[in-house]
DNA sequence: ACCCAGGCGGGCG
DNA sequence: CGCCCGCATGGG
């Protein structure tokens, strides 16, 4: 049996807060599993689960998972590990405001997911909440993701549907799960990412060309592009625009006037450059939890 | 009962 | 182009 290789593993985590990284509105916060007593979180990837703890001070994660080696090299490569953070705090500190949200939630980072997860996640995201985010998201993974042992050997759960396990399924089908308006996106995504658009072979770094060719598929737009470019595939040079930051944006440095979108990207590419992204996440946050 | 929520595509001037 | 409108649905 599977479960009597069951293994604990430590890694250590310099500067990584679990509880703000997966409260920042990323796939996770849309598909995981946090408990906060514990400060453990429990999600799937790559149709294995994984158990990520942070307990106490914080300085060592507990990873659990039936594949321990498969699931360490997971939350190292999910959590960006390998970010200098403190590097990145400096290059994108360049005033009170962002400094008050790196304070605020010091140790959060932009995750890396899987391209195809962050492009049904936020496709699910546009105009929408983030409850209902979760329960559209679970929906689906409980009718069409495929199942998987716990990793404590209690049971099953399921994992994150492919697209190949949704083009099966028909508008109605996808509607009974809560999509609504997005049912149709959601089909035509599914479709085109199994026989138009191979997701794993766009070159993340090449911004405007991954956005563009994102940007065909249907129900993705401007904004979601920029969150799959960015926490799709690492590329940090994305600065998604919803209306927070949208907000956020026009009353830090625009004197509270209201600016078209290119003009906002000018400003955080000017300003953030290739860390854009980061400083998107920090404004994100901090605005939502006010 | 209303009103809102991490946009998007389509239609129109 | 740029602007404006409708959109499914659960929760506050």
């Amino acid at each position: 049996m599977i479960y009597e290789q069951l293994q604990a593993a430590k890694i250590s985590s310099p500067l990584f807060d679990l509880r703000h990284t997966f409260e920042s509105g990323c796939p996770l916060t849309f598909h995981g599993d946090y408990d906060r007593n514990t400060n453990s979180l429990i999600y799937t990837a790559d149709g294995r689960m994984v158990n990520v703890g942070q307990p106490g001070e914080g300085k060592t994660l507990m990873v659990v998972s039936s594949d321990v080696k498969f699931a360490t090299h997971e939350v190292a490569r999910r959590f960006r590990l390998a970010d200098d953070l403190n590097k990145i705090y400096k290059r994108i500190s360049t005033d009170d405001h962002i400094n008050d949200a790196i304070n605020k939630y010091k140790g959060m980072r932009v995750t890396l997911n899987d391209p195809w997860e962050t492009t049904l996640c936020f496709i699910i995201s546009q105009f929408n909440n983030v409850k209902r985010i979760r329960l559209i998201v679970k929906n689906l993974i409980d009718a069409y993701g495929s199942e998987i042992p716990a990793a404590d050997g209690k049971g099953v759960l399921k994992s994150f549907p492919r697209p190949e396990n949704l083009i099966a399924a028909n508008a109605k089908d996808l509607m009974k799960c809560g999509t609504g308006f997005r049912a149709k996106y959601i089909q035509h995504a599914a479709e085109y990412c199994t026989n138009n658009l191979d997701l794993y072979k766009l070159n993340p770094g090449k911004y405007e060309a991954l956005k563009e060719t994102l940007m065909e598929i249907n129900g993705v737009g401007d904004k979601v592009a920029d969150c799959i470019a960015l926490m799709g595939y690492g590329n940090l040079n994305a600065f998604p625009i919803d209306v927070h930051i949208k907000r956020s944006m026009e009353n830090l440095y625009f004197k509270g006037k209201k600016m078209k979108m290119g003009k906002i990207h000018d400003l955080a590419d000017d300003r953030w450059g290739n860390f854009q992204g980061y400083a998107n996440q920090y404004l994100f946050h901090k605005e939502r939890m006010s």
